[in-house]
DNA sequence: AAAGATTGAAGTCTCAATCTTT
DNA sequence: AAAGATTGAGACTTCAATCTTT
């Protein structure tokens, strides 16, 4: 396949087996790792690299399937906050622990550990 | 913003300076880097991540607009052979410097030279 | 007027089906 | 039947415009 930069694999394989896109799990993934903040659509404006109407699309979607639910902003009439449902985040866990076994699979074999250490950093020193 | 995963950064400045989607910039990429082959739609499947339906249409664009020609291929009348016109090969050269630079700018001041060669060694290790 | 979010129009992608040539 | 390529239908994205609330 062409499909094998790394980012198409790891969205190829989310795909296949939880039904989600890489941006829908960027969201989950989100909302699993601030289960008690008010989290808006604005807020994962940062977290997630899509445009807001694009976002906006992606919450209604994955709120059509019942994996999130939408409740009003205190002291905000303008905003919505959003939550997982029970299987939104029965289903975010999965997704991650896929998610961890792809990256895995891809690095194992090809770098040593030491490698795949010095790449981790590497990466996260250019992500800054 | 929240684009600025490196594949996301290059591809709009490439939209940006030169009209062209990181794809595009994929497939005038190859030709310009095999101007005496012939080259089909079936073996640009190898080079960019994309299906053959959106394959086909891409080069239909690029066409439209001037940048490749088709012609047919010698002894297989099902097959069509592409190549660069000489705006389409002007614009790769500008696109190649754009996107050069574009990633220098980003790893520039994040890493020193030798973790620069060490990042492109190990993630041509991971891209085999 | 600005912030939060949604809707409309247009573009590109995937999958499935189709067409032509081998 | 397989190889090379295109067409049709549906999905998701972007930009621009719009709506509501502050």
């Amino acid at each position: 396949m062409a499909h094998d930069r790394v980012a198409g694999r790891l969205g190829a394989e989310l795909t296949r087996e939880c039904g989600i896109t890489i941006n829908e799990f960027d969201v989950l993934l989100y909302l699993r790792t601030h289960p008690n903040d008010v989290v808006r659509i604005s807020a994962l404006l940062d977290a997630v690299p899509l445009s807001q109407p694009a976002l906006s699309r992606l919450v209604a979607r994955l709120e059509a399937r019942g994996l999130l639910a939408r409740s009003d902003v205190q002291d905000d009439a303008r905003a919505t906050a959003l939550c997982l449902t029970p299987s939104g985040t029965a289903l975010t866990d999965q997704a991650i622990a896929i998610h961890a076994s792809t990256i895995h699979d891809a690095l194992t074999g090809k770098l040593s550990d030491q490698e795949q250490a010095a790449l981790v950093r590497l990466l996260s020193q250019v992500g800054q």
